[in-house]
DNA sequence: CATAAAACCGACTAATTAGTCGGCCAAAGA
DNA sequence: TCTTTGGCCGACTAATTAGTCGGTTTTATG
């Protein structure tokens, strides 16, 4: 059993909080507390509340991005490779519900600045983007604008997983995992 | 010119900073200063800066709700009835910006209380619900999950508002508007 | 006009906040 | 062994917060 050092421990302690209570309302004292670490030892890791919400919203869309690029094949049949992905993604998201939470919260909250959210988002739908293209030129996918298109993906992921991390057995039935991923197909499709 | 009243005043700031600088990064004295009111009397109409904050939600969801109504037609056709109230959906956020940033941040954020964002949530979603009922019986639409359809609705609406925000010289552009009703409803159709 | 009710004011408070600072302790290198 | 480095501690502070309260003004009503 490998012990955190302190430092991952407030980075959790943190996450947890910033999504049971909102980033405002919690306040640094009881991070140090809730992670059995005195204030000063927050502090001497991050230096400001804002910075420690910082690299907890880029150490979390890198884990999501590593989890799907370690899972990305390249067959010849591209509705099942982004079915993988789509389902990869959606575990992840059942996987790691906090986590998942605070996507929901924070991708779109003045908490970050916008360009770091952007930044993040772009790095992990790059390959996303990709994909896209190849379906167009192969002709399974519609030739919508490509940035609305990536906005579209980006909506049903968070929508689906809010839906199964409400419903978590539900993404064990094949008829509802199936249903979401049409959902999302159908509507890219030619 | 008609004046509005003090209360008024008070929930058109609160929004304004809400959105700009999240819930709790926004004190009740700035919003009675930006709203040249004194904090008694924001409290005189308010109990508690939550309450405001409940108010707001619930009006501004009623809001929206009300505009939909106000547009809802019925045909035979059951594709450009949807079509129409996607368009409606759409041209409310873009109509009304700040409202739409407001949803987008605190349809799901836990300040204010998740009954009450359920509560807000069915209430809108009511006749859409009738909708993809009737269309399942016409063999227009997918018989997939009630629930999941919904979910999956509502994200693809914040997804495109929040697009078209981004962008709202696209939203005149014939091409992204068709393409983002395509989206839509392909992903509900058969 | 008189009176009552409601809207409004802003100085005030008790509580909480992010962040500091001087010092402690354990380990590593000389 | 001595020294240095860096993680770690927690009492402390200056600033800010939501909400109060006693009093004034405005409005409605008889």
């Amino acid at each position: 059993m490998e012990t955190l050092t302190k430092k991952q421990t407030i980075m959790n302690t943190a996450l947890t909080l910033f999504v049971s209570q909102g980033f405002y309302a919690t306040s640094t004292a009881s991070i140090a507390k809730q992670a059995g670490v005195a204030t000063g030892t927050l502090f001497h890791h991050f230096p400001s509340k804002e910075a420690l919400m910082i690299q907890l919203f880029l150490d979390t869309k890198h884990e999501f991005a590593d989890h799907l690029r370690q899972r990305l094949v390249q067959s010849n049949d591209l509705r099942s490779d982004v079915k993988q992905l789509w389902f990869s993604a959606i575990d992840w998201g059942i996987d790691n519900p906090e986590k998942q939470s605070f996507f929901q919260q924070y991708s779109m909250s003045p908490c970050i600045d916008i360009e770091i959210r952007e930044e993040a988002m772009t790095s992990i739908l790059g390959f996303l983007a990709k994909m896209l293209e190849i379906g167009k030129q192969q002709g399974l996918l519609a030739d919508y604008p490509q940035a609305l298109m990536l906005e579209s993906c980006h909506g049903q992921y968070l929508a689906a997983s809010r839906f199964f991390i409400d419903h978590p057995e539900l993404w064990k039935d094949e008829k509802h995992r199936e249903a979401s991923f049409s959902l999302f197909w159908q509507a890219l499709a030619i």
